[in-house]
DNA sequence: TTTTCCCGCCAAAAA
DNA sequence: TTTTTGGCGGGAAAA
């Protein structure tokens, strides 16, 4: 009945990067990732962030195959947050490498291998040879439900991962990808298919901090590098940039971290139709998290998330104000993405993190910003 | 053009 | 049955 997406018939440009599973990831992030958020509802960050509850499937698979989130109950997940992916991470690289020099007759084996805990340990009987009829029933129907898990996307994402994590090449592109995580020659339509959920995934784990886009050395190919799980010291594993790519003049990658997008706020292709200044707002959220994961990264090898909880060092306060400030004017000129209310309280969100931790290491460090006075009072 | 990937139909699991 | 989950691929924005 209610037609609920859409509405305001007159939308001038519509951007899909407002759309995106990566950003939205990110504000599902800012929106939960705080003490005190113990659990998480579907309904609740569906509204909250004005999307369809499809999208929040999406996400949320993702982000249960990394750690992130546990299933609970019915519409009901556990936030755990950042500090869930390393342990998931580890059991992921362990199956790996186990699954590796093991059998390796199923390139996509989707062993039941639901981690930890002991869980339903229903049948793996095979025995006997008279199944009769419905024995024979059951053996299809646990074929079709295996099938389906294992098309899952919390499936696809973890061997994603596996793949990334055990793969010796520097980066991998998603067909690539594709194509080991099916057999080789596989029908072309399935393959596409199969690439489309592998940018899903893509989006939302570069959105997570795990991943990063680059290009291919060589072919200059697109392609995804691993950014997570820096174990060793950080010996050579990351490569210089792909020197061709860069002459072209389109938006570039960092060495590091520094993955800057500068939104080229591209909007209404013909004439600018726009009352108001609409402008950044994924870009810079986007930004924003990557600011706030980079400066959290004291002595520590590497941190998940924005807002990790410890204590940051002193030594890039300058910058640190300077960022403060950008935030300040960004807040002050928001414009509604999605369905207004919800961006809200985000950026509410955001304003707080950042002044508790801008108090900080300002107090700590006793710098203040010459000009300006860093943030004006906080009213709730 | 190719690459990226959002949208939402609709079917499989759960309640 | 209804509701919750979530494959799947069309097709359009972005590059």
């Amino acid at each position: 009945m209610a037609e609920k997406g859409e509405s305001s018939g007159r939308h001038y440009s519509y951007s899909r990067k407002q759309k995106s599973l990566g950003l939205l990831c990110s504000n599902f992030v800012a929106l939960y990732n705080r003490e005190d958020v113990e659990t998480v509802g579907l309904d609740d960050a569906a509204v909250k962030l004005g999307v369809e509850r499809r999208r929040i499937y999406d996400i949320v698979n993702v982000m249960e195959s990394v750690g992130v989130l546990t299933r609970k109950a019915k519409n009901r997940y556990l936030w755990i947050g950042f500090k869930g992916i390393p342990a998931a991470l580890e059991q992921l690289k362990e199956e790996a490498l186990k699954e590796l020099n093991g059998l390796s007759s199923e390139p996509s084996a989707a062993r039941a291998s639901d981690d930890e805990d002991g869980d339903k340990s229903l049948d793996q009987n095979e025995d006997d040879g008279e199944g009769r009829s419905c024995a024979n029933d059951i053996a299809a129907k646990s074929r079709t439900v295996l099938d389906r898990k294992e098309k899952s996307l919390g499936q696809l994402t973890q061997n994603f991962v596996k793949l990334l994590l055990t793969s010796n090449a520097e980066t991998v592109s998603l067909d690539e990808a594709a194509r080991l995580l099916l057999g080789d020659g596989q029908d072309p339509s399935h393959m596409r298919t199969k690439v489309r959920r592998l940018y899903d995934i893509a989006n939302v784990l570069s959105s997570l901090n795990l991943i990063e886009k680059t290009y291919q050395c060589e072919t200059r190919k697109p392609a995804f590098r691993w950014l997570g799980t820096k174990g060793k010291h950080d010996t050579s594993v990351t490569v210089a940039l792909p020197p061709a790519a860069q002459q072209l003049g389109k938006r570039m990658f960092g060495t590091e971290l520094t993955n800057l997008d500068i939104k080229r706020s591209r909007t209404v292709p013909s004439v600018d139709k726009k009352p108001f200044k609409t402008e950044l707002p994924n870009a810079v959220l986007k930004e924003c998290n990557l600011a706030a994961q980079r400066q959290l990264q004291g002595s520590k090898p590497f941190v998940f998330g924005p807002f990790s909880p410890n204590p940051p060092n002193e030594e890039a306060s300058q910058k640190k104000i300077k960022e403060a400030q950008d935030f300040e004017s960004f807040a002050s000129s928001l414009s509604p993405t999605y369905h207004s209310q919800a961006l809200h309280d985000l950026f509410t969100h955001y304003m707080d993190a950042y002044n508790s931790w801008f108090a900080q290491i300002a107090g700590s460090s006793n710098i203040q910003p010459s000009s300006k006075k860093s943030f004006p009072s906080r009213h709730s």
